[in-house]
DNA sequence: GCGCAAAATGTTATAAAGTAACAATTTGCC
DNA sequence: GGCAAATTGTTACTTTATAACATTTTGCGC
């Protein structure tokens, strides 16, 4: 444990952390997760969720696709894709539907949840997990009688850094 | 509370609402809107508008499109998509990416704002304006030291009606 | 190890959503 | 009427995502 910790992985990453840190950090609860469900962290999903984890920024499929190509893969949208709903699936990876793209998730395991702020001049994205914001739009959905499945919360603006 | 109108076009509508007024009420506001505003309603723009008013379910600009081509009038992608993107500026019309749809706002000249209810079993979508989840929300982003340009809140669930 | 069913991946083709670029038309205005 | 700006028409294309089927890999009982 790293001291505290006491928002699981909430915020901007601070402009020179330790990033391969949180790759392997990524990587290393993703193995375990899988591991404890017996499902299967194949190399394509492994591999994916690594370029998922390459930056704090959320990728577009078809990149994603464009480094497994480079690496000599052969690789065609579906690898992507099914790649990329396994990891939802098992709360690996979110999909930032204002954007089209994919993040890796800041709180492994916890799938369909979440409030994400996307920099709109770095690009960058920070996932929140805020309790006033998941209980305010529970309120406001049983205020209408409406039984709540999921939700998606993308705010857009500028990060700390960029200002 | 609910002696007149309280919360504009807040909810689901009721089942056997007049939905023509609601039709007419909007292209009543929307004429009004754009004359204040001193922008131009074309017959294009506001024969889009009345469809995605059609029902209270969010369209795809394809569906809007073949709805327009049946009628004759020449149509081609880029009228449809021209149409809802200055709807959207004169915040006559909302787009909801987590289904790639559009719907027509429930409180005209608002553009960015709302919340959105997404039935998963009946298609409809109401639109909320609940100043608990904007506070929420900017409590939130402000605690990250992130400036909040717009947001995009899309709940889905089940519908009173649908329960 | 052998063989089989299920899971995962490869491959091809295509659907669905959105935009760029330029031509033609309409509009407001002097 | 004539001109500039706004709007619409038209063609072609990009980006995002999925369907359908072939092939390979894996777990597992024997």
């Amino acid at each position: 444990m790293s001291g505290e910790a006491p928002e699981p992985a909430s915020g901007f990453p601070a402009r020179n952390h330790d990033h391969l840190r949180c790759v392997a950090d990524a990587m290393a609860d993703a193995t375990r997760l899988c591991r404890a469900r017996c499902v299967r962290l194949t190399p394509v999903r492994a591999r994916v969720l690594e370029i998922v984890w390459q930056k704090h920024k959320p990728m577009g499929a078809y990149d994603i696709l464009a480094v497994l190509g480079a690496e000599g893969r052969s690789a065609a949208p579906p690898t992507v894709y099914r790649a990329l709903e396994f990891l939802q699936e098992q709360g690996l990876v979110h999909r930032l539907s204002s954007l089209n793209a994919f993040m890796g998730c800041g709180r492994p395991g916890h799938p369909g949840s979440g409030q994400f702020l996307i920099c709109q001049s770095c690009g960058n994205a920070a996932e929140l997990n805020d309790g006033g914001v998941e209980r305010a739009i529970s309120r406001s959905a049983a205020s209408q009688g409406f039984a709540v499945h999921g939700h998606t919360v993308e705010i857009s603006g500028v990060c700390p850094e960029c200002r």
